[in-house]
Parts: C-alpha cells; structure tokens; sequence
DNA sequence: CCTACCGATCGGTAGG
DNA sequence: CCTACCGATCGGTAGG
C-alpha cells in the first residue's frame, strides 16, 4: 500500500511540471490545454500531454472534460468572446471614428497581451473544429469584423477618412495586422501593449510616408 | 490476371481525384501535398491522404520520396525561396523608397496569387519541422523580414517616411498584414492582386485618414 | 508499384 | 482518480 502510493507519488513527479498541487479542476485542464495548444497546436497535443500537464492518468481526464474538441470548443468561443466584449462598447460608441479606431486597437492589443496563447488558440486553430461548431466560429468572427468596418464607414461618412477604394480589403488588412501580433508579440519584450497600440494606430491612421 | 487488373484499375478510380493519369513523380506527390497540407495543414493530412489524391497505395509513395518531413521541407523552403527572390532585386534597387515599398508589395501579392497554398504551407506551417530545419527557415524568414527593414530605413533616411518610433514593429505590422492575406484572398474574388496591392500600399504608405 | 505487415500512438471507455 | 484495455490510425518497410 504504501509503496504503491510512492510509486504513483514518483509517477506523477516524473509527469507533473504541475506547480505543487492542489486540485485537478476542469479549469486547470482547460488552462494546461491552452498553453499547450497555444505552444504546439490542437492536433499535435496529445490527451497525453494534458493529463502529463496536471498531473494525472490520461483516462482520469475525462472525469473533468467530455472530449479534446470540448475542449477546443471552449477556448475558442471564449477567447473571441472577450474580443467581442472588449471592442464592441468602443465600436458602438458616441465619439469619433479616429478615437474609437486607436481605442479599438488598444482594447485588441491588451487584450492579446493579457490572453496571448489563448488568443493564438482561437484566431487560429478554430479550423480545426467539426463543421457545426465551425460554423458558430463564423459568426463570431464575422461579428468582430463588423465591428470594424463600423469604424472605417462611420469615419468615411463623417470625413475624417479617406473616400477608401475597398473599406473591406482595408479591415480584413487592418485586422490581420493586428492579428499578426501573435507571432511576434512578446510579454518580455521592451513596449507594453498600450505603447504597441499606439505605434499600429498610427500605421493605420496616418501610415508611413511624412 | 484480367480480373485482377481491372479491380485495380477500380481502385485507383476510387481512390483518385486524380486528373486522366500521367506518370506519378516526386513532383506530382509535391503538387498534392502543397494542395492537401494548404487545405488542412500538415499534422491532420496523412500518407493515406496523399496516396490517395495521387492514385497509389500508401506504401508505394516511398518510391518517390523520403518521408513526410521531406515533402514539407521542400515546400516551405521553396515558398519562402519565391518570395525572396521576388523581392530582394525591388529591395535592392536604386529607386526611391516609396516606389521601392509599392512594388514590393505588388510583388508579394502576385507571388501569393500564383502560390496561395504553396504560401499557407511556407508561412504557417514551418513551425511542424523538426529542430534544424526549423532553423534554417528561421534564417530566411529574417532575410525576408531585412528586405522590408532596408526599405523603411532607408525611407526614413531620405526624408520620405516619417520618424517613426519603433521601425521594427512597423516592419513585423507590414508583414503581418500582407500575410494576412493569405486568409483573405480569393482567386475568384473581383481584385486582381495588382488592384489589391494598390489598396494595401495606400494603406501603408497613406494610412485611412484624410 | 503492390502485398502484407510493423510497432507506436491516438482518443476514449468499463469497472472499480 | 487508477487499472487495464480497446479499435483505429499513424508513418514507414521488406520483399517481390
């Protein structure tokens, strides 16, 4: 009895890079998935890998979680969600579209500086998931490229934008620059997020030459 | 022995999106390789996929190629190898920046309109390499990165680009946005990649406001 | 280029 | 949460 616990004791010393102990949670698998999709993506991450993370037996994962897409499904949806809910009350709001385009971009930055793996997870690895959740991704993302375009068309209207030839073209290049922040963005680098934002912001409003 | 051959003659029929049929090559195998991993990237696509598409059984594929990593070397190395040779003699030119920035962007956006796979492959997918090739890709993606480097500082010495504070998150803002492109374009979309590098480098040259 | 097969690994489950 | 295991699939090979 007792050597059977060492045993597992050393067991899970030899899995856990786990920070002491505490309890195995569906939170603390989610929160290991996302790091670990995050580093290597969905379909190379191994129910093995999870459950080596948290420090338990691969089967004992699925007493805390229905599947690995669950999984995948639940980072996604919640790491658009908290794009949508950062920048939609600055879209929606009631000041100019300059303000609201370098608010928005900064509400985007902070939010990928604080979510960076997360955010890696969801812009990219959606593609991964079965059609019909798939589609629900679709929408979401759909809905944050409304966002956007609001600003662009509100600050065409309003003058403060140029007459733009194609306001898409210039979303899906304005949003894929700040979506390009997830390769090369880094917590330890010398610019907080706020300073980044400021630096993209003037790319996008008043852009290079003199 | 009749018999036999028409079951596999079946088989292959089953098996074969292939176009009439024609000699299987190594080149063949690559072009559907390129096709398969830029659909649904290299860790979900298996030799059972390619063989397939190819119109042999898996096994036989080993005839033409080595592994499976080869075939994704080649392929990145390759992409990456068209983007550069496209755009360093613009880099190196002796026109000014600005017009030095507008063609390499139009020159990037061609070779991405005549590769759009090849370029998923070469940009996204690098990172399933193993270490020491993973490197050398490394190694040229920062040549790629110096050829618009070069362009901004030099614009930035001329006097035709503004100061800008940080050229390096420029530049990776640039990029990221041109990469983004890949998500994005469309063959049968109604801008040619000519009239989509135009909206871009305004973009980056002009920026949106007025 | 096929036949026949290999060991390894995958996500997941039954029963305790 | 573990023990013990499942069928399916993976990249790749020997021998013809």
């Amino acid at each position: 009895m007792a050597k059977q616990r060492e045993l597992r004791v050393t067991r899970q010393r030899e899995r856990g890079t786990r920070a002491a102990s505490g309890p195995v949670s569906a939170e603390l698998i989610e929160r290991e998935a996302i790091r670990l999709f995050g580093e290597r993506t969905y379909p190379v991450v191994g129910m093995r890998d999870i459950s080596d993370a948290v420090g338990i037996l691969p089967g004992s994962l699925y007493v805390h979680i229905n599947s690995k897409e669950d999984l995948l499904i639940k980072i996604v949806e919640r790491g658009i969600r908290s794009y949508l809910d950062a920048i939609a009350p600055i879209a929606e709001s009631e000041q100019s579209a300059t303000i609201r385009l370098r608010e928005a971009i900064k509400a985007h930055m902070l939010v990928l500086a604080t979510a960076l793996e997360q955010t890696r997870v969801s812009f990219h690895q959606w593609t991964y998931l079965s059609s019909e959740h798939k589609e629900r991704v679709i929408l979401m993302r759909q809905r944050y490229e409304e966002l956007f375009s609001r600003i662009l068309n509100d600050g065409i209207s309003s003058g403060e934008f140029r007459d733009l030839s194609n306001p898409r073209i210039a979303v899906l290049a304005l949003i894929g620059m700040l979506n390009s922040a997830t390769e090369w963005y880094s917590p330890t680098g010398p610019l907080s997020p706020e300073a980044l934002s400021e630096v993209l912001a003037d790319n996008a409003l008043i852009g290079l030459q003199k």
